[in-house]
DNA sequence: AAATAAATTTAGATTAGACTAAAAAATAAT
DNA sequence: ATTATTTTTTAGTCTAATCTAAATTTATTT
């Protein structure tokens, strides 16, 4: 397994819904900032080693071998993170690109010892669940913070957007993680929220509440 | 900075004790299990980025920038290792493989804050030296174990081979960094030695004697 | 000092991964 | 149902890093 080839095989299995769904070549080609001649290459290569599915012009989609593969790069991604925020004094915002390179650190034992050392945790900085060894996990039934209605009550369990602009903008209004959010009022013609955060009033635009995960509360 | 153009120099940096010395092409290949024409590209490489002093026939030598990149290789080889030792349950034996994968990720931060993390480390797991930030690092005054006259008493401080087989008979024979060595007697015509070791005498090759650092106590 | 051996470099080929430009297939629009 | 557009593939090129085999330089012997 390539570097290339893994950062090929994770990206299918992110668009593809956990690799459930085919992926067309263009999304693949965008995702990655690639060309879509190169991916066409890559996937007759995976295709080839039975790690997908590829049939021409109709897209490409994880083998049983390649989702196993694929979830075992997220897992170590995901683990990373959390070890970069716990133990490294990293910030939700910058632990992306670092985990990205340690995602494709070989080694069985390395990857199950950290994940005791972490004490087995379930989900990362983000909010991302983490697949188990198997490949499993479980989904959190979370919604969007655009889909509550006014005069509800909820609690911020993941991000949509992990870009370090948004995570940042979340940061300087003190949203992170397990913060209660009460959904004041609700704008019907831009969408935009007031939101009671502790003991302050925030307004928030759609394109905020449409990246912000929750978990609605009684 | 790609993982061969750092491996060429740390290998150079190793071979060419610290990066003083020129480094022949037939040495760089031997030790990295290459070909030699293959260590002659590479070396033009690096010396067009001014990262070693290269003259045809006469090997390469590391400028400052050179010597300044393959420190901070060594650095993070040993930092990981120094990790997963005393936090993931690894042998020493074990290290090696994966701290070649960990040595090559590219964060600043990852690597001070794992500094930090290990609470500043001097040494690795083998007892070898972890250069400073600046690629400093103070020469601890070892010999091996064979120069030692019987009927004198040292502390293990270090390997020479630090080879998974020969770290494992260490393990079998009690003997870790730290551990008080008296040489009972010396055979001239091998070698070899009669050891004290905590409560039981062993003998030992002159092959072992040759690969094991030793800090001579009163 | 000439001959032999060893070390090193050069020349040319190969593979992985990416690219551009052109061709072909699938989709959408008139 | 043709035409136009978008998507995807193919064909050919490029770079990094490696290799083999041959040529060249340096070192060693006799």
């Amino acid at each position: 397994m390539t570097h290339s080839e893994e950062n090929y095989l994770k990206t299918i299995y992110h668009l593809g819904n956990y690799g459930v769904q085919s992926v067309s070549t263009n999304a693949i080609a965008e995702q990655m900032e690639t060309k879509a001649s190169s991916v066409t290459d890559m996937v007759k290569k995976l295709a080839e080693k039975n790690l997908v599915n590829y049939k021409k012009y109709q897209g490409a989609k994880l083998t049983e071998v390649g989702k196993k593969i694929a979830s075992t790069i997220v897992r170590k991604h995901r683990l990373w993170e959390v070890f970069l925020v716990e133990n490294l004094n990293f910030s939700w915002d910058e632990v992306h690109d670092v985990a990205e390179q340690l995602e494709h650190i070989q080694s069985k034992k390395l990857i199950d010892q950290l994940d005791a050392f972490l004490n087995f945790p379930t989900h990362d900085p983000h909010g991302d669940p983490i697949p188990d060894k198997e490949g499993n996990f479980k989904k959190t039934d979370k919604i969007l913070l655009s889909q509550m209605d006014h005069n509800t009550s909820c609690i911020c369990v993941g991000v949509k957007d992990s870009s370090s602009d948004f995570l940042k903008y979340l940061d300087r209004n003190s949203i992170a993680l397990g913060t209660e959010i009460v959904v004041i009022s609700k704008e019907s013609f831009d969408g935009s929220m007031m939101l009671q955060i502790a003991n302050s009033k925030k307004a928030i635009s759609k394109e905020v509440s449409n990246n912000l995960y929750v978990k609605s509360v009684l």
